[in-house]
RNA sequence: GCCUCUGUAGCUCAGUCGGUAGAGCAGAGGACUGAAAAUCCUCGUGUCGAUGGUUCGAUUCCGUCCGGAGGCA
């Protein structure tokens, strides 16, 4: 059977994405699929800055705005609607163009990992993390190096969430995270895919252009979306939003809103710089420096060079 | 004008009873398979405000000057 072409728009962070996905569905006959860990849930659209109808131009987007707040999601969930929603892209005879922040959703994906059926277990999890807080980070980890040596030289003592998940894989299907990681890579990936990376010559343009995106999305009515959210509570996965837990304080009356916005800046960035880490290891990747294009037809202009050494259509 | 305090890393500040200095934050680099906008690891040279003096040696002591804060007039 064919590989699957697939376009893949990654980076950081307010380099314009979005923009440039839709900009390559209108040109390839394309949908896209978001690959971003917040803009999957309903609401919360200034803080994941999801592309507004306008924005869309009548392309469709899959896999964004479709869950509650309070609902959890994880990786393999992403991975299966994701193959899901390219099965069906790709039977209306288009191609799919996969655009998004969350370098291991997309990944997970391309590199076709496979998951098993079994759900995370957050008793269990709980559990260990109050024994990690009882008698120590060590002593949960030393648990580990017990019964999965392997894993345990791989992660920090430190890294509780990582040794907890480890252990969980371990009690949950008795086999060892190591082992199972290699399984997960057994099959090849169904795709072919044209990755392009957005990002800025200098770093402090990329950092430029963040602090004016959070100003802009304060002026956008930021805080009143997240007061909603506030409110409502009984957030699991999207609690951790930038721009949202950073404002908790001010809503308490603990911090000045001024502080809180510059917090969400400072945090802003430090996401995008650990996005550039994820990102930059993967060789597939043919980076763009936004700052050096007048505008986005110039950049798909030079995409579409690069995508058609990837594709042929 | 006088008195007191103060000037050390991008920021907030320690410190050196005289042998050229160190924390937190910021920042940089890295890891990453079911919470990933999460989680975690590593990394600290800077005319110690300027200038003169004492000294083998001054960021440290003394003088002068410049900047900042407060008090008295």
């Amino acid at each position: 059977m064919a590989k699957q072409p697939i376009i893949v728009v990654v980076g950081p962070t307010a380099t314009g994405k979005t923009a440039l996905a839709v900009e390559l569905a209108k040109l390839y006959n394309g949908e896209v699929i978001s690959a971003d860990s917040m803009q999957i849930y309903k609401g919360m659209d200034i803080l994941t800055a999801k592309p507004t109808e306008v924005e869309k131009q009548g392309i469709r987007h899959h896999l964004m705005d479709f869950l509650e707040p309070e609902t959890d999601f994880s990786v393999a969930d992403y991975v299966k609607l994701a193959n899901i929603a390219v099965d069906d892209i790709s039977s209306r005879g288009k191609l799919p163009v996969l655009a998004g922040g969350t370098g291991l959703y997309i990944n997970s994906l391309i590199d076709n990992i496979k998951f098993d059926d079994t759900t995370g277990d957050k008793e269990y999890r709980e559990r260990l993390l109050s024994v990690a807080k009882e008698k120590g980070n060590h002593y949960l980890w030393q648990r580990l190096l017990d019964v999965d040596e392997k894993s345990a030289l791989a992660v920090h003592e430190n890294n509780v969430s990582r040794v907890i998940r480890a252990l969980e894989v371990y009690e949950k299907t008795g086999e060892k995270l190591s082992e199972y990681k290699k399984s997960s890579r057994l099959e090849e990936s169904r795709f072919v895919p044209a990755m392009i990376g957005l990002t800025f010559s200098d770093r402090q343009l990329l950092y430029d252009r963040i602090n004016e995106r959070v100003d802009t999305m304060i002026a956008d009515g930021l805080v009143n979306e997240a007061k909603g959210i506030y409110c409502s509570r009984n957030l699991n996965t999207a609690h951790q939003a930038i721009g949202y837990k950073e404002l908790i304080p001010y809503f308490e009356g603990q911090a000045s809103l001024e502080d809180c916005i510059e917090k969400i800046k400072m945090e802003t960035r430090r996401y995008a710089k650990r996005q550039l880490t994820w990102f930059r290891r993967d060789k597939r990747i043919n980076w763009i420096e936004v700052d050096k294009y007048k505008n986005i037809e110039e950049i798909s202009e030079k995409v579409k060079k690069y995508i058609a050494i990837c594709i042929k259509m």
